[in-house]
DNA sequence: ATTTACATGTAACCTGTTACATGATTTT
DNA sequence: AAAATCATGTAACAGGTTACATGTAAAT
């Protein structure tokens, strides 16, 4: 289990609401980790029941009131009980694989078509993270190093989808014949 | 939901009881695809009751039957179909990143000694992966060309653990100072 | 006029994990 | 003597997805 850690973590940087989150995990963190609006709701709703969260609501109008979460004390005892305990390596369940290794039973134009489709989509994900490695790099170096980590992670996003590419490469070779 | 088809794939190639699925997950596709033993057998029963799949008994002595299950023709049709249907790209959770993210609340010494150990078993996977492509190589051209998609597979694998052991570079460069 | 963004939630369902259960054979 | 391998399963729980629900304001 662990967006309830995803889910500290990114409230002990500073407070947000569940929507905000929602964006987050979306827009700045997406390449390490995902979840649907519904999860993150009931994560918090969780969370607070356990207070290692606090809210407080801010009033608008038209909209529903906007629960800006921040965590507790426990919440960061817990955080930090987490952050010291060993972590699983990650498991990988990737259906284009599974759709590959059985290729030979599907017409290959499909399989081919289905990758390019993928190429796109991963080649969009780069470019995004590109984009945010430079405004990275052109911050202070006194920024840069408040920023160290968030960024050593975005450096995974970039050389894990640098790799796909080079892979899809091979790929495409191969269905090309 | 995917395990159901990895299921079918693993048995359009050859039949295969529970136990053995559990081998092919954990030895040879483990890269792509992991399951636990108790999701297995209950898919099986699962894709039994759909038609999906028939099995044969096998009776052992001291052990219990082994039961081996084979695709039938409704499960190939249902293949085909899933195999032409577009699949979504692979959403990534990765604890090890959260903690990265975070690492600012903890002591740097456990996130480096973490990610030290993290090291490690991709470093072995790397191996594993590099001695089953060796394994491949040897093989006569005509054998290649059959195994030509898992193959393909495979060099995702490789692709993949060399880029996580390359980003690890950097991040003990980071740790280090 | 329609879609997207904002903002939160409930309910049902599906998928995955952990704990428990059995019992012989082989390896360390 | 203890642990790992073989071989299957049940039950409870945790985590994640899909469908349904509401309603304003801004952008296309």
């Amino acid at each position: 289990m662990s967006l309830k850690h995803a889910i500290l973590v990114m409230l002990d940087q500073k407070p947000h609401s569940g929507y905000d989150l929602l964006q987050q995990f979306k827009e700045s963190v997406g390449y390490f980790w995902n979840a649907k609006h519904q999860q993150i709701y009931r994560q918090l709703k969780i969370l607070h029941d356990e207070e290692l969260i606090a809210f407080q609501s801010e009033i608008q109008s038209g909209k529903p009131d906007k629960k800006i979460y921040a965590i507790t004390q426990q919440g960061k005892d817990e955080l930090l009980r987490w952050l010291k305990e060993p972590v699983a390596t990650n498991k990988i369940n990737d259906a284009l694989l599974v759709k590959i290794y059985g290729a030979d039973s599907a017409p290959i134009e499909d399989i081919a078509s289905e990758i390019e489709r993928h190429i796109e989509i991963h080649q969009n994900t780069l470019n995004y993270l590109l984009a945010l490695e430079k405004k990275y790099l052109s911050l202070s170096s006194n920024e840069q190093l408040n920023f160290r980590y968030p960024y050593l992670t975005l450096r995974r996003g970039i050389l894990g989808e640098e790799a796909w590419l080079r892979w899809a490469e091979e790929a495409t070779q191969l269905f090309k014949k």
